[in-house]
DNA sequence: GCATAATGTCAACACCTGTTCACTTTGCCA
DNA sequence: TGGCAAAGTGAACAGGTGTTGACATTATGC
């Protein structure tokens, strides 16, 4: 009876955070969640939630913190690759949408509870995307091309690029998983989108 | 008693959205709305909900489509006004800024349950930002340097205008209500980014 | 092998949830 | 002025909620 509680040496905190996320992207947000049937679902009795977090909130924080996570490990990677000189861009696109589906339930928390219901999560997301921008920028700052722009611009156009992946961010986690149409087509317009950005750098000078 | 049920005419149907816009936009998410705080919030008995809607669904549903007005709205004044030749740009952003601020219920709402727990909201609404993105598009097919583009760049370059201006929506949702700094420093960031993507327009060639 | 801390269980609590039904009040239209 | 439909009421339901405290089990380090 409780052998199969976590299951397989899978420690319980972790399976609670995974039935939190698997709930999450099935299409309910997080404050809407409840203690009760979380636990049920990993197998435990509803007391046991406390052995593990302190609180609901506690739960989502630690959730934020993961996912978070996973986003600053695909930065670093990125970083760490070196840079093909060729077709840059579409590459660079078409490496982030397979890393977002290969991580799709972390995505899919950050891009949902992003705007949710819970002001902490929100804040903490909040501020490990924007860590996120001000990296890029800097990122941004070492190519040739940019090297002479403000912080100011480069934050600027970090935002404008975000924007863009978020957008793409949001069409992959909708589409169906493995619809490789859908797919190239996010790719294209992303693609284009970031191209379009890049022909206009050239023709930028700050007011 | 029954006398302030609704307040000075107000029909009791719009109390009860105007009470879910409320709560949506003090951080509740709409899935974690409870029926009976907002008939209680309204002054009505719980079950006297369901002379004015058939679920908590269907409410969702109704803000939806009131939001939804309230953005093509925008937009249609937006049209039959005429284009001012100097600081096209900037001045467009400073009146959606100030539109979004003179609605905030509605866009807290649009941000929110974009990417909410609700199917149906989330499909209803992402249509209707869809369709706005169409009409930018054919819009901006009609400006004399794009008269050229296919409609799918036009659609591609709508899609980044809106990522940029769904970026400033949020930041201003965020801010405080009457900081004019973050105001303006909002509209400086936007007025950029859309100026960045016009400077890319004459050097896109499709590919 | 035993003590000890971590983890899980059980029963119970006070409360909140949506929804039903039969009933009363209100306001409008003929 | 009477009648009728719309709107609001109140009691009751079956079930779900988070959290408490005292107790049992498991595993781990000495």
């Amino acid at each position: 009876m409780t052998a199969r509680r976590a299951g397989r040496g899978e420690t319980t905190r972790k399976a609670l955070m995974d039935a939190a996320l698997r709930q999450v992207a099935r299409g309910r947000s997080f404050d809407a969640l409840s203690l009760r049937k979380l636990t049920q679902s990993v197998g435990i009795v509803p007391t046991a939630f406390y052995r593990h977090f302190e609180s609901m909130e506690a739960l989502g924080l630690a959730l934020v913190d993961e996912s978070l996570r996973t986003l600053r490990r695909m930065m670093r990677e990125a970083r760490e690759q070196p840079v093909p000189h060729e077709q840059v861009i579409r590459s660079s696109v078409t490496t982030y949408v397979h890393y977002v589906q290969a991580n799709r339930l972390h995505f899919h928390f950050i891009m949902r509870e992003r705007f949710g219901g819970v002001a902490t999560l929100r804040h903490g997301i909040h501020n490990g995307i924007q860590l996120f921008v001000s990296e890029l920028a800097t990122d941004l700052g070492r190519f040739p091309v940019l090297d002479r722009w403000s912080a100011g611009d480069l934050r600027m156009i970090a935002g404008l690029i975000v924007a863009a992946v978020t957008e793409a961010t949001d069409l992959i986690l909708n589409a169906p998983e493995d619809d490789a149409d859908a797919e190239a087509e996010i790719i294209n317009t992303t693609t284009r989108q970031l191209r379009l950005i890049v022909l206009a750098v050239p023709q930028w000078r700050s007011s």
